[in-house]
DNA sequence: TTAAAATATGACCCACCAGTCACCAGTTGA
DNA sequence: TCAACTGGTGACTGGTGGGTCATATTTTAA
């Protein structure tokens, strides 16, 4: 074995431990909150002793953290992708719905961690918290800039295109947790629920 | 003054004091989450010392879920009142908005109490737990009896009436916590918005 | 084989917090 | 005026949890 491929099983180890310890940090800060969780039952989760924790991540707001972090940017590379291909506004619109809801099935602990902890403000410090909602409203300001463009086109009965984007967010957010999700028409059912109520809702009729 | 009015007046003072207190704890817990807030602190809010706090309420999780309590029953009473006098099922979908959106924009704190503590399951213990959404959930029942009943009438296009109902409380939900949020037309904007999207989007073009 | 470097680990430290209780101020009733 | 009582109070306690560090273990390099 040459010393690259050393080192790179090495980095290759390293990360496995990374992720380990992010998968059992996602699972405990999903069911119990931020201030609920505890480094204990993480590391127990993990498999690991609680200092190995601190070998990868400074603090437990950082672990935290990188849990967002990464959860909306892996979202946001899944959205990007799948509405490349669409042309029109209301083809933007309808997969956003698709790929949203079928991502946040799919990750419901990241969805869990995503959205709650904005609902909670000031149980983080000052600094993290101001990076994650401005994380959070870029992501909201995406749907408002796609509705904004269908209301420049005439597309739309309502204007107010932040509103909208926030009413499509709320449609799309109430879908998850429900029982039963996993099953694929239940899935089905609830994007084409979602999708024909917004639309219907918005568009104009003469459209 | 009489036996009897020296004895209201001190049951007068004992409801106020617990009225103090559970207004603190309103705006602590609303800030911070049932974790992340400390009996020090609602202390320090009430001006009361902490040991006063367990005169009136036996522990941090009864005080909580006293507030959740009280806070639904507030909340429902708001909107049998204000639904009594309507006749159809669509008259009285439209006023359950209004009354929903007035109802929590007033009382943006116990919104946050009653609905982040919902998203994060484990964190109270058991039996708590087990009543907070039993409640939460008859709420929801409730649009759904009433939607379940338009589609009985054939004014719906879509006919799940429990997942309409859950679009519709994420629709209203998605409207609070907004900025600005005070301002009269502002929230009257939010409104007609969701009322507009709703019933756009799920009543058939022909009823 | 062994010295050195890297890394996992959990006992330990300290700050914090829910809950308690001995004390005290104010009120009542005689 | 005083004794009994009621009710507020915050210092105290026991337990807990974030974060540390000396030690143990494994890996690397010679």
């Amino acid at each position: 074995m040459s010393a690259t491929t050393e080192l790179s099983r090495k980095e290759r180890e390293r990360l496995r431990r990374r992720e380990d310890i992010l998968e059992a940090a996602k699972k405990v800060f999903a069911e119990k909150g931020f201030s609920g969780s505890t480094l204990d039952e993480i590391a127990l989760r993990a498999e690991y002793g609680k200092g190995t924790i601190y070998n990868y991540f400074s603090s437990k707001e950082e672990l935290f953290l990188t849990l967002v972090r990464e959860g909306l940017q892996s979202f946001k590379n899944t959205v990007n992708q799948a509405l490349a291909p669409c042309e029109s506004v209301v083809d933007k619109l309808e997969k956003y719905i698709e790929v949203a809801l079928d991502y946040f099935y799919d990750h419901q602990n990241a969805f869990k961690i995503i959205s709650f902890e904005i609902h909670q403000p000031n149980s983080l410090s000052g600094v993290i918290q101001d990076e994650l909602r401005e994380t959070y409203s870029r992501e909201l300001y995406f749907i408002s800039q796609l509705i904004e463009q269908g209301v420049r086109e005439g597309r739309f009965r309502i204007t107010d295109s932040q509103r909208l984007a926030r009413v499509l967010q709320g449609m799309i957010h109430s879908q998850i947790c429900q029982s039963g999700c996993t099953q694929h028409d239940e899935r089905s059912e609830a994007i084409e629920t979602v999708k024909s109520i917004f639309l219907h809702g918005c568009l104009n009729r003469d459209a």
